[in-house]
DNA sequence: GCCGTTTTCGGCCCGACTGTTTTCAGTCG
């Protein structure tokens, strides 16, 4: 079996061996191998799910020669065309195409000249030549780069047994101690983080920011003084990069004001949003760049000081920047047609909330009481909201005792409704276990107790793909089982989601009137936003919650709204955005 | 090799920075 980032890494050979053999021979094979390889190593979608169901031509960048080459791959395991194309490459040359500051030229003509012939020691012996000064010599190289070689095989060394990207959180922080030291410089006119962070993507590589300013030289020189950086890695008059700890880059870009809307449209991407908008944009005779729009034929480039102008200038309406990934949004601009994505301010409530209520729950209780929380809830505006503990361990209670536990905890809810009934209804909900025989953790005898409750899984995630899918079909299909909360059970860089017929699912769900839980912890963001799209094309309705152990776990509702947004969804897809009559109404009675 | 409101041919985003050069090639985003 191979994974996406395998198939990646296989185009990517081939892409750097035509690069090899004849780059303007192949040019244009070369882009089309790299496009095919980044759109699969970024989706979600195993391939060969993606020829089961015959939609791999739905990816951008797969096409007729393509879709066959995988197909081959998926059934045989090779693909001879590939085998054609690699056959003359040493495989001492692959290793190398891994290290930063390393393309197919410069790897090749290493391996080539040192005559390396073993994978697996290649990166030692190289920097042994290095260190013996027997790079620096050879035509094209030099004693800088001879070092650069040692410094680059180095650092990935040290950053390869890492995880690469950062949760959204962490690289924030990175981020915002980066804006607070650039905003003491008086040079400093506007400063915003950019990139993937600015789209809100679940996992981030680098931190990226842009600085307007008219004095871009002090910018740089006081950024290139930061005093958390390892080393600076490169500087330039309108661009500098950072390595910090954890092998993370900053990368700064600086333009002057009334530049500033084409430097935040560049610099926010993605580079598939990019390209596409070059391409919208070469039709109609105009080339973009972080310094403006050039008119064909014209040597003016002109200035564009806000996005919002930008897009304007090319007939596009405003695209926000958390959709700006190539997934159709171009065309819904130009058509005046983009959805009105759903915002923090639309939500009014939370729903998947762990208190500290003793019911001897299977897995971790919240830390706050329901008092805490309810407060805490009001505070943020909410009209409704829902305690959604873990059931009662099932291992150390009968059904009876169950039942017993929940009915205590469902007169307590009232009395909070009793008490807060002017500011919030408070629902009872619970979250239940489906176990891997598909029944659930509590018994028929304790629905009484509880207004409706969230299923999900939490053990055997590795089970085959039709008995899971069989077995959250029959957990969601009790009456009073709303929601499928976390449904894909994935810790990003730590646990993969489970195997599932998602769309068997996502229709069940349509039909039946079950939510997809969005949950906002930012090491789940589950359903991932590539999902959402998916479910939503399936007429799903979602939820978005916290999942919250604890009173400030609360406010990162705002991770799920940027999953939300990333999958185009608007207020009317999500249902804790829902006035409270009309929400009730599909929580009790549909 | 991909793609389409200039569709089945003839195009394919745009520029910064570095090192090794003396005008450019390679890599990156």
């Amino acid at each position: 079996m191979m994974t996406n980032s395998q198939i990646a890494t296989l185009l990517r050979h081939v892409a750097a061996s035509y690069t090899i053999q004849n780059e303007a021979k192949f040019r244009f094979q070369i882009l089309a191998y790299q496009k095919a390889a980044d759109a699969i190593e970024s989706s979600p979608t195993e391939i060969k799910d993606y020829i089961a169901s015959n939609s791999l031509d739905s990816l951008p960048g797969i096409g007729e020669s393509m879709k066959k080459y995988l197909e081959e791959l998926i059934e045989t395991g090779k693909v001879s065309h590939f085998e054609v194309i690699l056959k003359d490459m040493p495989e001492a040359f692959f290793p190398l195409l891994d290290i930063p500051s390393f393309g197919p030229k410069k790897a090749f003509k290493l391996v080539s000249y040192f005559k390396f012939k073993d994978k697996n020691t290649v990166l030692d012996e190289l920097i042994e030549k290095a260190r013996n000064n027997e790079i620096a010599s050879i035509e094209g190289f030099g004693e800088k780069s001879q070092e650069d070689i040692i410094q680059a095989i180095t650092e990935f060394h040290q950053g390869v047994n890492k995880n690469s990207r950062m949760v959204l959180p962490f690289a924030q922080e990175i981020a915002d101690k980066m804006l607070d030291y650039l905003k003491k410089s008086s040079a400093v006119e506007k400063v915003y983080t950019l990139g993937s962070l600015r789209r809100q993507k679940e996992t981030i590589g680098d931190v990226d920011i842009a600085v307007a300013s008219l004095h871009p030289k002090e910018v740089i020189e006081h950024f290139c003084a930061y005093p958390y950086k390892d080393r600076i890695i490169e500087r330039g008059e309108a661009s500098a990069s950072l390595l910090i700890s954890g092998g993370k880059h900053i990368d700064l870009m600086v333009q002057p004001p009334d530049r500033f809307g084409s430097l935040l449209q560049h610099f926010t991407g993605s580079k598939e949003h990019n390209v596409k908008l070059r391409e919208f944009a070469l039709k109609k005779g105009l080339s973009l760049s972080e310094y403006g729009i050039k008119r064909k034929g014209s040597d003016t480039v002109d200035a564009y000081s806000t996005e919002e102008s930008f897009y304007s200038a090319l007939g596009l309406s405003y695209i926000e920047p958390e959709i700006r990934e190539n997934i159709g949004e171009i065309d819904l601009a130009e058509k005046n047609n983009l959805p009105k994505l759903i915002t923090l301010n639309d939500i009014k409530g939370d729903f998947h909330l762990h208190s500290n209520y003793p019911i001897e729950p299977s897995h971790d209780m919240g830390r706050n009481s329901m008092e805490e929380m309810v407060e805490n809830a009001i505070s943020l505006g909410y009209q409704y909201m829902g305690f959604s503990e873990h059931n009662p361990s099932v291992s150390k209670h009968t059904s009876p005792q169950t039942a017993l536990l929940l009915e205590k905890r469902y007169k307590k809810i009232e009395q909070i409704n009793e008490k807060y009934k002017k500011d919030i209804r408070v629902y009872s909900l619970l979250e239940v276990d489906i176990l891997s025989n598909g029944d659930i953790a509590i018994d028929i005898i304790a629905f009484d107790y509880l207004d409706a409750f969230l299923v999900s899984i939490h053990s055997s995630f590795s089970m085959p793909r039709d008995k899971m899918t069989e077995r959250i079909l029959k957990g969601l299909s009790h009456p009073k089982a709303k929601i499928l909360s976390h449904p894909t059970t994935r810790l990003i860089g730590k646990r993969p989601g489970i195997d599932v017929d998602w769309d068997k699912v996502f229709d069940f769900c349509h039909k039946n009137n079950k939510a997809m839980e969005i949950n906002s912890f930012p090491q789940r963001l589950d359903l991932p936003d590539s999902l959402v799209r998916q479910a939503k094309t399936h007429g799903v309705k979602f939820m978005i919650d916290t999942d919250s152990h604890a009173t400030e776990h609360m406010s990162l509702m705002r991770y799920g709204i940027s999953v939300a947004r990333r999958a185009m969804t608007t207020p009317d897809d999500i249902l804790n955005s829902w006035e409270y009559n009309k929400f009730n109404d599909w929580l009790l009675n549909s």
